[in-house]
DNA sequence: ACCGACATGTAGCATGGGCTACATTTTAGA
DNA sequence: TCTAAAATGTAGCCCATGCTACATGTCGGT
């Protein structure tokens, strides 16, 4: 049980998930538009090298979180994608809240890219509520 | 000049300004309830131990965000004060915002100590121009 | 003035996420 | 079918942020 009555404490807890968030997110986003995912695939996406995403895939991997064989490309386990599909929806729903206040597009995109591993189930409640009501509205 | 067109690169790269902007926000409150601030008051509000900040106090110390001897308790120099300042403000925005929306308050503030770090000043505008308007209403 | 408690500093280790340089495997074209 | 290019993996480095264990400095009470 992780104790985060201190803020800090839980937002560097919040930075240990974070990488695994965007990255069963973004092989879940490749997997739509084609086929398979490659290490190639990954490294254009997230703006890294061939290495960095061979070493975190390999901990995926470790966590269950992606199938991958060496040489091969990387594919969703059940956990995966359920991660994928909670981060999605989370992210999708912050955006759509930032662009229902006003933010101007391209700083909501990159704004919810960072924010999205933050924001609690409570607040995301709290923003589907004024999304829903404002749709009511009018 | 940081290259931000991926969202990804662009939220590591707010990472690495969390950690002095936290550490300057935090000696600033420090400062405002006592008169020093020491290694132990930033350890018990940190949630980490007096290794960790001392060696994070000295990184700030030769970025001039602080000053500090051996021993002794640190200041902010002016440079720091105003990065606090500009944390601070963004911090309580952020955190106004999100109550003002509905979030209960103890979820409002463990949010805000990670999303901070991650809302542009775009964003930021439309929350105080939220704020202005909804307390003009009523 | 001394000494013990407390605060602070240092050594050394771990993990995670960057990188370049180099090795190996795959794959596609001639 | 060979072979060169592309993709992937590995070695080994950096830096940041955690930690424990141990060393050293500071300070207040007797
Ligand atoms: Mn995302
Ligand atoms: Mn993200
Ligand atoms: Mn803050
Ligand atoms: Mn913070």
């Amino acid at each position: 049980m992780p104790r985060r009555s201190n803020t800090f404490v839980k937002t560097r807890q919040d930075h240990a998930n974070e990488t695994a968030e965007d990255y069963v997110e973004a092989i879940g986003d490749i997997l739509e538009t084609q086929p398979t995912c490659r290490v190639k695939d990954l490294s254009a996406k997230m703006g890294v090298s061939h290495v960095t995403v061979t070493r975190i895939l390999q901990r995926l991997s470790a966590e269950r979180l992606i199938d991958k064989d060496p040489y091969g490309p990387c594919t969703l386990t059940r956990k995966g994608a359920a991660m994928a599909k909670r981060s999605r929806r989370r992210h999708q729903l912050l955006l759509d809240f930032l662009l229902h206040i006003g933010v101007p597009p391209t700083d909501a995109a990159r704004d919810a890219e960072g924010m999205e591993h933050h924001v609690s189930d409570a607040t995301l409640s709290v923003m589907r509520a004024v999304l829903q009501e404002d749709s009511n509205r009018r």
